[in-house]
Parts: structure tokens; C-alpha cells; sequence
DNA sequence: TTCCACCCCCTACTTTCGTCTTAGGCTCAG
DNA sequence: CTGAGCCTAAGACGAAAGTAGGGGGTGGAA
């Protein structure tokens, strides 16, 4: 049985969620609250497998509480449900520890198959939360670290091993003890890549390396 | 009528999606192509509203054949299929412009669903990749970058500047010159920036105004 | 086999870093 | 006024870093 912990200030929300979950028969209802602080409380005291939460509420918001039940000791997993899907809560909420994010018109069917999915570990969020989060993924990932990632790819492995040693700050005597070679073997590696990468010290290097992300 | 693209290299996930999409009534496949070139010259032929391609195909694979489609005058939705959830082919996807990526044991159900989806302009992620995406978002969009500005804080404004020309690999000679200061004063700011940051070399200090943003 | 690229190591040398010490001028709070 | 902190700077010195050139060994490609 999957425990649910249902939280929102509107009592009308709180009965439909009651009665759509209650259809799924592989749930129960550990708690209900109409705030953020009685959801953290409530958590505390019944477990819980799964919060479903509106964003705003008077008192302590959704986003706080969500961070909240994020640190507790079990924590549960958080579905986010709100009227209209408002970018910047999104970011927030899923920082915030939570791996669902539903518009309050999700059909009865996928709400419940939502539960059933944050149950499993996974996450679920709308349609239309995807798009958004894919875009400005799109845009925090960029290609750059290809382009990082290409010109290191003129390096031979040793020499990359080296060098993510040096984006490190390791000091040559520390990479030498690290890859097992003498120092003077890791000044010539270092060398060799700072002259095939066109680059005067070992800094710029080290920042290349800190874009491909093989930090 | 939706009009969908099938890709795949295997006869018998083609046939397979076929019979799947053939139920749902509202479908119609436009073509079939057995690789990524073969797709994207079956796009330019025929209008095609959503794409179904596999990730790995002989040939041109699905990652790249998903860029070129994206490049097309009326680019069309693409879902990439996959085995396994990989990681890696799963960013890569998003960045090519794929919209939606689904593990090939989806429910028929839902593999319908998500054409859906996508052909109305929304986003599709099998659960298990969305929990990856989220996961991920979550470490690149960090709070880490706070951490950074926390610790360079300590820092006077001066220090701070010298110590920005050194995270974008300039030497205590180019700072002097760009700072107008003397080189003897850029290691005096370099020196107590290191000992005030509990550092022991500059590249380390770079990595730290990197992760602060600052450059 | 020969050639070539990579890997490891060395010496010797130059340049750059980083620390230490000292110190003048500045501003600001007490 | 005085001390504290900052910015500036110099000189000196040891420790790293980086360069140049050489010498082996391996293994794959020609």
C-alpha cells in the first residue's frame, strides 16, 4: 500500500484527491493538511511513501515545505500539483527535493499512475513541464562542452589524465605520486598538452578541462 | 491525422510500432526508414508530423539523424526510442531537439499517448529519464554557486579582481599590465587571496571563481 | 622489419609563482 | 589622534612550473 499524504488549503481539492486516490485501491491516506508547516508535522508523525502538494497555500508555501520533507530522516517522495505551470516554481520545487510536478486538471487516471510512478523512484512530471524544463536544459547544457570536450580529444590518455589532474590543483609533485610517474614525467606531459592546446599555463588548461565537466 | 515517421533498423520493432499506432485511429505512418539518413530524406519527401527513431541504428545514427531533422523547414517532433535508459544519449537527444524519449518497453498505451503529446507541442520523458533529468538539472542549476561567491566573499574588491584575471589564465605579468598595478602588488593580492582561502596554488582559486560564475 | 606514436624517464635551464618582510599612503571608526 | 584595514609596492629567495633536448621501451601500422 502506498501511504499518501495529501496538503492543500482548499477543502474541495483535498476531497477530490480523496476520492480519485481512493479508486486506485493500492493506496491509503496516512494524512491530510492545509498548510506547509501541518504537512511537515504530519510527515513527522505517520510515514509516508508520497506527498501530493499544491504550490501555494497560506502559511508555509509548498516549495519550503517540499525542502522540509526533503530532510527528513525517510524523506517522502513530492508531487507538486498547481493550477497553472508556472516556470519558476518548477525550478524551485524540483531544487527543492521534488520529483513530480502535476497541473491540477491531470486527468483521474495519471494522477494515480503518478503516485504510483514517485512510489517506484521514478519521476513524473506534465507534459508541458517537460518542454520547459527540456528547453532551459538545453540551454544550461550547451554544446561548449563538446567543443571542450573536442579539443582535449587531441590529447592522448595519458596526457588527459594529467591534465584532469592539473584542473584538479594538484601541484606536478601531487600528480605524480597520484598516476605513479616521476615529477618530471608529469612536467612533460603537461607540456606536451599545453603546446598542443595553444596555451601558455596550466590554469587555462585546467579551466578547459572544468568545461568538458570531467572535473 | 497524425503522421508519423518510423526509424528503426530492426524489421520487427518497425512492424511492432506499426501495429501499435494503427490502433489508435488518429495516426496515420507516413514512411519508414531503416537509419538516420534514410529518415531525413524520408522527412523532406513526405510532411511528417512526429518521428519515432531509434537511438543506435547502422549508419547514421538517431542522435545526429535527430539534429539534421531538427534543421529541416518544418522540423517534426521527434521521440527518441531506446533498450536501456543511457544516460548520455539522453542529453544528447535534448540538446539535438528531441522532445520526447521513451524506453522501448513502454505500453502500447502510452507510446500512443506520448505522440500525442509531443504532436501538441509538449514533452515526453519515460519516468526513469525524467528522475536522471531532474537529477541533473538539479546539479547544474546549483546553489553550489552561492558556496563559491560565499567563500570569495572574504576577499577585498581588489583581491577579488586579481583573482578573476587569474581564473581566466592570465599571469601576474598580464594582471599587473590589465590592473595597472605593478606585478609585485598581483602577487601580494594573489598571496593573501591563496592564504585567505586556505589554497595553495592559483589553479585551485580558478576552479572556485569558476564555480562562482564569475567568468 | 622499419617506422611512428605513445609512454616513461632524465638533465639542465629559464621563467613564473608564491612567501616573507618591510613600508608609505589612504580612509574610516572609535 | 590612533589603530585597523586596504591598496600599493619593493627586494629577496625558495619552490614550482614550463621548455628544450635526449634516451629508452612498447606495440601497432606500413
Amino acid at each position: 500500500m502506498i501511504r499518501v499524504l495529501i496538503v492543500d488549503d482548499e477543502m474541495l481539492v483535498r476531497s477530490g484527491l480523496r476520492l480519485i486516490l481512493a479508486e486506485a485501491g493500492d493506496m491509503v491516506i496516512a494524512a491530510e493538511a492545509r498548510d506547509g508547516a501541518e504537512a511537515v508535522s504530519a510527515a513527522r508523525l505517520h510515514p509516508v511513501d508520497v506527498v501530493l502538494m499544491d504550490v501555494r497555500m497560506p502559511g508555509m508555501d509548498g516549495l519550503t515545505a517540499a525542502a522540509k520533507l526533503h530532510d527528513l530522516p525517510h524523506p517522502p517522495k513530492v508531487i507538486m500539483l498547481t493550477t497553472f505551470d508556472e516556470d519558476e516554481y518548477v525550478q524551485a520545487a524540483l531544487r527543492a527535493g521534488a520529483v513530480g510536478f502535476l497541473l491540477k486538471d491531470t486527468p483521474p487516471r495519471d494522477l494515480i499512475e503518478a503516485v504510483r510512478t514517485v512510489a517506484d523512484g521514478n519521476a513524473m512530471l506534465a507534459p508541458s513541464i517537460t518542454r520547459r524544463l527540456i528547453s532551459s536544459f538545453a540551454e544550461i547544457t550547451p554544446s561548449h562542452a563538446n567543443d571542450a570536450r573536442a579539443r582535449l580529444a587531441i590529447l592522448t590518455e595519458r596526457e588527459r589524465d594529467v591534465m584532469v589532474a592539473v584542473a584538479n590543483g594538484m601541484s606536478n609533485a601531487e600528480i605524480a605520486r597520484k598516476l605513479a610517474m616521476a615529477e618530471s614525467t608529469v612536467r612533460a606531459h603537461v607540456s606536451k598538452s599545453l603546446s598542443k592546446l595553444g596555451m601558455t599555463n596550466r590554469v587555462q588548461a585546467a579551466i578547459l578541462v572544468h568545461d568538458a565537466h570531467l572535473v
